[in-house]
RNA sequence: GCCGAGGUGGCGGAAUGGCAGACGCAGUGGACUCAAAAUCCACCGAUCGCAAGGUCAUGAGGGUUCGACUCCCUCCCUCGGCACCA
């Protein structure tokens, strides 16, 4: 009974059919390796020479739950630009890879007994998919795998060089170590004082590291923040985290001792009222005051106790001060040559300044606090003029050197052989790639080691200087090595990456692409990923590999979506929406323009289960007054629609700036409207139906793509021109004159424009409904806006 | 505490000195249908009024202006970041 039914429904009022329009489009898009999309590298051809973008997303980690719905938001963003630049005549790079190192592939690999290449070459596979079935252009033959040793050859290259000018280094560090993990972490990777993956407690632990000398850069690296077309939210994260402060460094001498101690400051106008030193528990000082000490059992035990704190408990131990002095110890203030008593306390903290400071109660918080706890005198005391002020000017960071090895499986190998008559040695370029060994257990050693030093075979190796015995170090690179120059690897990912570094850094070709122009990704990232690959970049611009001082022109972030609740989506609250289902019911190009719909690209906003029905409406509508005008017609004949022309040259230049400024929302809205005028009108020529796919295309690629070939174009819409606005067509004749009493709205008017004062004021003073607001009064004064308004003050 | 972004209908949001609430969702009434779905039409901030129309309304209070969601000051709240950084 219901076929026939169904039937009978189909032929009256055909529902576009999503589902085989995106199939087949998908497949004509993968001809030829996805041909279409390629952007030219140099060369004589004349795709090459036309203007350039680079457009970017940040690429993935193809984790085990797929595609995320904040994936597609900022792809659909990039994907948008991309179709429009192409159409705009722009030769685009628009790349699309895999950041596929780290933890979780690793986890997984423990718990199923299945190498992590195989987890990542599923997830891959999934993601590559899902990508495909959203119709995003991206240039699939610059594909790119931060785990493939052709890849990261060049990881391991670019920390060769690093080493070779002093900018990588081993070093002896008090560190965090995640207990779960079982590995150290950067600082960037402490969050609240717990690891920002696991959520685990972070522990402090003194072992041999790589460390990378970030701070070497500090100064560049906040500099430059200034030329860059980023969110100002970001670049204020990047300026607090580096964290430069102005000061000077000021010598305490300890009274009857060779010894004295440095405090930072930045406040040296106020040392005149400092009455009291305070070291940091770790400070190098006390073992070597230890003789003057008389309350060395007290000290002793109280640096004992802040040993043992995590990171984690001093911060939830809030901000109660605590401490000890050092008794039989005076420090003698050289401003004044005060004697004045030295404490330690966990307040001060040993990795910032010098790990000791002059305090002044007065003048700061803490020290108040402290002062006022421990009884300490509180000195008011005039402020130290300018020119006697002492101490050595000093500039310091709270930036800190990055630390690089991690204690885990899969990581880049770091390609330094560790002899014991030579010492660290770096691997010989043309043994490069140190490619990962397959082994059986990944499992973490729990050691400063990763599971790698249990393959004798692997780890002993010839000293590449004496020849002599050497071992191979045996941690790996951190997640965010690979992803540090993946914007440089999809420019050369097409050369053949074996072979020798001249060979592979194509200067030509990075001058041609570089900067990227459009950077497009979530905020998260603003201090890790944006700071660690801006460094490098330098680095490289340093050495001479890239001509530009910054990696990223412009970035956009795309706002958190949130689930249904308002609540960030998670598996344990249940509240994720998954793209494939989307995709599933209501198609790829629905779902492209729900998202970009939703709200300004970079604000946080809830998905509304229904929100997305409204835009598959609006597609089936378009398809509707395409393809099959008249079944439209009959019962909206009465309206009388707008002059069409003039809304298409509107529509035409509120899309194109929109796009421009990454206002997607109101430019869907803009078509809406034109779509919705468009169905009022009688006829709807074959021209105007053409221009509304055009415009439609970025958004909506698939069904765009159709209703084109339906109406007889023959190109792809890739290959097409983007219209163009008439300024002259958009101009109207008539505008409605507000009339205004006392500056409240009254009535308004349709008049000619240029309309000039005196006659505008004649019109209003003959309106029926302004003569009732006039009666009795007398107008003192006219303001007059031309084209807009006339206010008459009574 | 400091820094940044915000606060507009039932909901997402538009408007950046000139008719507040575009566009969409939800809702109400109607057309079509045996019926439902889909689709189409009309309405859709609050309040007074039979109506014409009026009044109020963009977190709160003040100010500038002929005119303020928009600019300035004070305060409140929300979100994000940083946080014993000397």
């Amino acid at each position: 009974m219901t076929i026939g039914f169904f039937c009978y429904k189909i032929e009256k009022m055909p529902a576009y059919n999503f589902k085989k329009i995106e199939g087949k489009w998908q497949k004509i898009w993968a001809k030829n390796k996805y041909k279409i999309w390629a952007a030219f590298d140099f060369s004589n051809k004349p795709q090459a020479k036309k203007l350039k973008s680079y457009v970017l997303d940040m690429f993935p980690y193809p984790s085990g739950e797929g595609l995320h719905v904040g994936h597609v938001e900022g792809y659909t963003a990039s994907d948008i630009t991309s179709r429009f630049l192409r159409m705009n005549g722009y030769n685009v790079l628009h790349p699309m890879g895999w950041d596929a190192f780290g933890l979780p592939a690793e986890n997984y690999a423990i718990k199923t007994k299945t190498h992590p290449s195989k987890v990542v070459a599923r997830n891959v596979k999934r993601f590559k998919q899902q990508l495909k079935s959203l119709g995003f252009s991206y240039d699939w033959q610059r594909e790119i795998n931060t785990t493939d040793p052709d890849y990261y050859k060049w990881t391991q290259w670019i920390f060769i060089q690093l080493f070779k000018k002093g900018l990588a280094y081993e070093a002896e560090l008090p560190v965090n170590w995640c207990v779960s993990c079982k590995t150290v972490l950067a600082n960037e990777e402490v969050v609240d004082g717990a690891c920002d993956r696991c959520q685990s407690r972070v522990e402090r632990r003194n072992l041999k590291q790589w460390v990378l000398k970030i701070t070497a850069y500090a100064d560049r690296l906040l500099e430059d923040l200034d030329r860059l077309d980023w969110p100002e939210r970001v670049k204020e994260m990047q300026r607090n985290w580096i964290g430069r402060s102005e000061g000077r460094l000021i010598s305490f001498p300890v009274d009857n001792s060779q010894y004295a101690i440095e405090v930072f400051t930045t406040k040296p106008d106020t040392i005149d009222g400092t009455t009291y030193v305070v070291l940091a528990p770790e400070h190098p000082a006390i073992p070597y005051l230890k003789a003057k000490i008389k309350n060395w059992q007290e000290v002793a035990g109280y640096i004992a106790d802040t040993e043992n704190k995590s990171e984690r408990d001093r911060i939830a131990e809030a901000r109660e001060k605590t401490g000890v002095e050092l008794k039989g110890v005076k420090a003698v203030n050289p401003y004044n040559n005060e004697k004045i008593s030295v404490w330690i306390s966990d307040y001060v903290l040993i990795h910032y300044g010098t790990g000791a400071i002059m305090a002044v109660p007065r003048h700061d918080e803490r020290d108040k606090e402290f002062a006022t706890k421990f009884n300490l005198p509180i000195k008011d005391v005039p402020f130290v003029p300018k020119e006697k002020w002492i101490g050595e000017k000093k500039i310091n960071y709270k930036l800190r050197d990055w630390i690089f090895s991690r204690q885990r499986y899969w990581g880049e190998p770091i390609p330094i052989i560790k002899c014991v008559k030579c010492g660290n040695i770096p691997v010989p370029e043309e043994d490069l790639p140190i490619e990962l060994p397959k082994i059986k257990k990944y499992e973490p050693t729990g050691k400063a080691e990763s599971p790698l030093a249990a393959i004798k075979k692997w780890v002993n190796v010839k000293c590449p200087q004496c020849k002599g015995p050497a071992k191979r170090e045996t941690n790996t690179m951190p997640q965010w090595a690979g992803s540090n120059w993946y914007h440089l690897a999809y420019l050369l990912g097409s050369q053949k990456s074996k072979g020798k570094s001249q060979n592979y850094w194509n200067k030509k070709i990075l001058d041609h692409w570089l900067p990227v122009d459009i950077y497009v990704g979530g905020v998260e990232h603003a201090v890790l990923h944006l700071l660690y690959a801006r460094f490098w970049h330098k680095f490289l611009y340093d050495i001479g590999v890239v001509s530009d001082k910054e990696p990223f022109t412009k970035l956009v972030n795309q706002g958190l979506i949130l689930g249904p609740d308002g609540q960030k989506m998670s598996k344990s609250r249940g509240n994720v929406v998954n793209p494939d289902d989307m995709v599933k019911s209501f198609g790829a190009d629905s779902l492209r323009l729900y998202e970009m719909f939703m709200g300004p690209l970079e604000d946080p906003k809830p998905w509304d289960p229904r929100g997305i029905i409204g835009l598959h409406r609006f597609l089936n509508k378009v398809w509707n007054l395409i393809i099959d005008r008249n079944q439209m017609k009959d019962s909206r004949q009465s309206k009388i629609p707008l002059n069409l022309d003039r809304l298409i040259h509107q529509t035409i230049k509120k899309v194109t700036e929109d796009i421009q400024n990454f206002r997607f929302n109101t430019a869907i809205s803009a078509l809406m409207i034109l779509v919705n005028e468009m169905e009022k009108a009688s006829q709807l020529p074959i021209a105007k139906r053409q221009l509304l796919i055009k415009l439609l295309s970025p958004f909506a690629p698939h069904i765009a793509q159709e209703l084109w070939q339906k109406l007889g174009g023959k190109n792809l819409l890739d290959f097409e021109e983007w219209p163009k606005w008439d300024e002259k067509m958009i101009q109207e004749e008539e505008f409605d004159l507000i009339i205004q009493v006392n500056g409240k709205f009254r009535a308004a008017l349709r008049v000619k424009k240029e309309i000039s004062e005196s006659e505008a004021k004649k019109l209003a003073l003959n309106n029926e409904t302004i003569k009732k607001w006039l009666i009795g009064k007398e107008i003192k004064k006219v303001i007059f806006v031309p084209n807009r308004l006339i206010n008459l003050i009574v």
